[in-house]
DNA sequence: AGTCTGAACGTAAACGTTTACATGTCTTTA
DNA sequence: TAAAGACATGTAAACGTTTACGTTCAGACT
């Protein structure tokens, strides 16, 4: 082990001889210094075995140099493989930019989501990034005064920053789709309607139908939790309308989808069509493999990113709002 | 919006008529206060929309409750759900702990990971759990004086605690069944040896062909980098020498391999059987479903977790070191 | 010789907590 | 009634940086 005790910037100054506002200044590069003392400084630090120590620069410099994300990612059930993907855009930026990237997860629930605002209190973040679990809630008195921007979904009244998907167009065109291929009774799936997405969405499956001069039916339309279970069981209570094709709007509930056909000998598509949302690898290898709406994650995380760090150098620039265009893949499950 | 003033504790304190030391010690009940004084203090603090400055805390009670977690785990091409499953785990028991999760990706590269490990600097983190991309590296000299516990993964020479899977058992297991099946052709794709995860693995196949007089080929063993494009290409070299079974060792390259057979349409498990590494719920829909090797990786989190957080309440007690167990389950593609 | 300018660096006050130590006020006891 | 304890709170020094000001000193100009 090297030594125990914590070397700061005081014992580098004495160490080298100089004082500690040049030490910091080689450092952060923030003045001139010179060659010379540039030397016995780095000198210094590499004898001692000198780190930052970024807790006591954020509480003077009053920044921390950390982003924090907040969305359903890691819950282990119902993982949501789009929000890592998220993620990962989100980080790829923040690496560049010498920002650190805290994962929080809301479980897709508004008391959890709550708590971890909470829990990242104040000033320990420059910013957030969240995925709000409802459009109906205020959030504005949970935050800080750190700016926020909202990804992939937004909620009511919200004069925030947004970086979310043109979820209704994409989807009026996977609903075309299936109309063209001469389908007539086409079952809606999706999560809650209290996100914003799921109202997009199925805005633009019934457009589609209405200007197809069909007639949306109630009982092909279900709404519920997001979850592989859920998604199950509300496939066999769709199936009892006798669909021709399903539109599913959630990965996970894809996945019950799915679960169901394979289970009840179903063969899709040749009984029944599926469309599905989110692209990964492994939606090409599923049996048949599948039909989905692919959402640009990464892009999403990148964007988000970059609104973010646009907002913290210039508070008083006017609210961005990014709509990113998704993509229809077409494979054989429809 | 609020008042845009930071408000700090020496505000509240004159806001409630007492102290700073006194606001300190009912925010953490260390300390003994009257009802009167705690309830006065509360007032005071929704009055002003007082939030705790964690950086400030930090600096003074040297904690700061983060713990970092570094793995190849958000790279979006590579994207290893594996992963993410452990931080999930890792999550579930920081958060009731009070501690945050921050997430560094290594990139399965050396210099990636080196990176991180400085940008962390000292002081940030309380403690860090990693999954080392190489067993050949010294890592010592980048740690700072926090915790290190390794995670899936631990390099030579190490005396850190450890949470890792028992590979040897269950590839053992899983290719004695492939045996048992009448295979004696069978290949092995896995990831770089640099790994100790893959010496383990390869380790079992070999004890198990060996065990059953079965001699290894060295042409039936190919081992490459992890992605879906190398699975791929590695499978293409392999079925040259005509395997009837194929153990893949990682879930990323067991893509490569399904693309691979899905396009020469070669069927699974009638022309080859395959076994492949980690499962998810698709694994359950790919076609055909697959026979895979199910690690705890949840649980790996959380013990992992677990360990790190004893380790910060104590750090002289004995080191640690797990090994879970793995669990192999057979589906149809074997 | 005195003044000025610029280059190179030093001094010390913040940032918002925690916490060792000190203080004051009651009650109890001899 | 004075000393002793228990109870409840206050004072102020850290933690390790950043940064607004000050300082020093050498040379250039009047």
């Amino acid at each position: 082990m090297s030594d125990s005790k914590n070397i700061s910037i005081k014992d580098v100054a004495k160490h080298a001889n100089v004082s500690t506002a040049t030490v910091s200044h080689v450092i952060n590069g923030t003045r001139f210094v010179s060659e010379d003392t540039k030397r016995k400084v780095h000198q210094a630090m590499n004898d001692l075995n000198y780190r930052i120590n970024f807790v006591a620069r954020s509480l003077r410099s009053r920044k921390s140099y950390v982003i924090a994300f907040l969305a359903p990612i890691l819950a282990s059930e119902t993982s949501n493989y789009f929000f890592m993907s998220v993620a990962a855009g989100i980080q790829s930026v923040l690496k560049q930019n010498h920002y650190h990237l805290v994962l929080s997860d809301s479980h897709e629930e508004a008391e959890y989501e709550a708590d971890e605002i909470r829990m990242l209190g104040s000033q320990m973040i420059d910013g957030l990034i969240m995925a709000p679990a409802s459009r109906e809630l205020d959030y504005e008195h949970l935050f800080g005064d750190y700016p926020v921007v909202y990804l992939d979904r937004v909620p009511n009244n919200s004069n925030r920053d947004c970086v979310v998907v043109d979820n209704k167009t994409v989807s009026k065109e996977a609903v075309q789709m299936l109309i063209g291929k001469g389908h007539k009774r086409i079952a809606y799936l999706s999560g809650p309607n209290t996100l914003t997405t799921t109202e997009e969405r199925v805005a633009g499956y019934l457009e589609a139908l209405s200007e197809a001069g069909i007639e949306a039916e109630s009982d092909l339309i279900s709404i519920g939790e997001v979850s592989l279970d859920s998604g199950y069981k509300l496939t066999e209570s769709l199936m009892r309308h006798e669909p021709t094709a399903i539109f599913v709007t959630d990965n996970v509930m894809a996945m019950g989808v799915m679960f169901y056909m394979q289970e009840k000998k179903i063969s899709v598509p040749e009984q029944i069509a599926v469309v599905a949302y989110d692209e990964f690898q492994w939606t090409r290898i599923t049996s048949p493999p599948l039909t989905v709406i692919e959402q640009p994650a990464f892009e999403l995380g990148v964007k988000a990113a970059e609104v973010m760090l646009e907002r913290i150098d210039n508070a008083g620039s006017p609210r961005q709002e990014h709509r990113l265009t998704a993509n229809l893949v077409v494979r054989q499950s429809s």
